[in-house]
DNA sequence: ACATCTGATTACCCATTGGTAATAAGAAGA
DNA sequence: TCTTCTTATTACCAATGGGTAATCAGATGT
């Protein structure tokens, strides 16, 4: 089917290998965030990792420094998406709800993904000092963003006065739940779910 | 300062010996518990329990089975809480609205205890199957408390319409989330925290 | 006095598992 | 062709920590 001229050289450029190692890295990602997840992040052996991507132990070591820094990437990868989320509502129009809204759907969408998950329900035990030094401050900007849409929303009118605070948490906790007990072949699509929450959970904050 | 009369005897009676085992028990759960929650569980030794009560390790398992015995133990003491306020609750009068508030006081300062916190912060990987089965069922039981109180409003009339399934994941995951943010040491009480959220969670869903 | 029961200790076992040489095989570059 | 870099493998190390065996001390009961 594939002519000599449109079948891919057997000898790779430079460019392709760096992408290939990348595809490599990512690919261990995805499998240790998924045996994460299934079986708890102490209950997966590096065997098992390593195994599931049909090759062995050492051979994740020439991609990643450790088991701990492979539970942190996972980490770092959510929260990217989540961080991207927020970058694109901020960047568009909106008032304070609008943009409220906005986010409570980005991220309880992100919630029901492997991703998404990860952000909650890793254990900050697992993760070393600095580790959690840095994932402390990420989540701390994930929760600013609710503050401040919060706080914007009163300030333009289009949120009741109330605490940001509490509301966030409140807003918080109910997307991060989310997490927990939506199942893909579940009978709500995550996109229902998330439809439905925007509307619920600014109900008794929206001034209009 | 004590007389012979009420100083208590150095013989204790088969009755005080079981409530001193008893409270052995009890002692070991709670240190357990407070480790558990401050290290996670796969951080805990054995060892440092037993250190904390000042006795070794072997003796612990005169009063547990091992490990995992103590983790369920934990788990099943602190839904003793959450069973028998559901039950007291239930045995008291009030509209769905008003039982359904009620259970989020509870449920909510529940969730500023150690006993309670374990309920969410546990991870159910790491106990037996027949364990999990038995916390399986015990989640269903307060899940259920809490669509049933939702859908009793909506008969009642105290409550709007609406899908209870939704909206008890959404209150659950509010209150679950107080566990991981709320601080004894922190500028709200429990009490305030709980009764705020009582207010905020049921706004929009009353009817009046 | 003697056997028994309870609860605790010391000393030990050993399976698991993250991590590390030492090394082999292939491609890249000179 | 020879060297070097990358990537993977096999074989191995060593610590951690849950759990057990043997034992001991004290109170109980006969």
């Amino acid at each position: 089917m594939s002519s000599p001229a449109t079948r891919i050289s057997p000898f790779p450029t430079p460019e392709r290998r760096r992408r290939e190692r990348s595809a490599k890295r990512e690919a261990i990602l995805d499998t240790a965030l998924a045996l994460f997840l299934e079986q708890g992040y102490h209950h997966v052996t590096l065997n098992q990792v390593a195994e599931r991507l049909h090759i062995t132990k050492p051979a994740l070591y020439n991609y990643f420094a450790g088991k701990t820094e492979i539970l942190f990437a996972c980490w770092m990868a959510g929260f990217e998406h989540a961080a991207a989320g927020i970058e694109r509502i901020a960047a568009g129009p909106g008032d304070g709800l609008t943009r409220l809204r906005a986010l409570i759907r980005a991220y309880g969408l992100l919630m029901t993904t492997p991703r998404g998950r990860c952000l909650i329900r890793f254990d900050d035990n697992d993760f070393t000092p600095e580790q959690r030094d840095r994932i402390s401050g990420c989540k701390k900007q994930v929760d600013a963003a609710f503050r401040g849409w919060i706080a914007a929303g009163i300030e333009d009118g289009s949120i009741r006065p109330c605490d940001p605070k509490m509301a966030a948490f409140m807003i918080g906790g109910a997307l991060n739940w989310i997490g927990q007990w939506h199942r893909d072949d579940g009978p709500m699509s995550p996109e229902a779910v998330v439809e439905d929450f925007a509307e619920r959970l600014t109900t008794g904050l929206a001034t209009r």
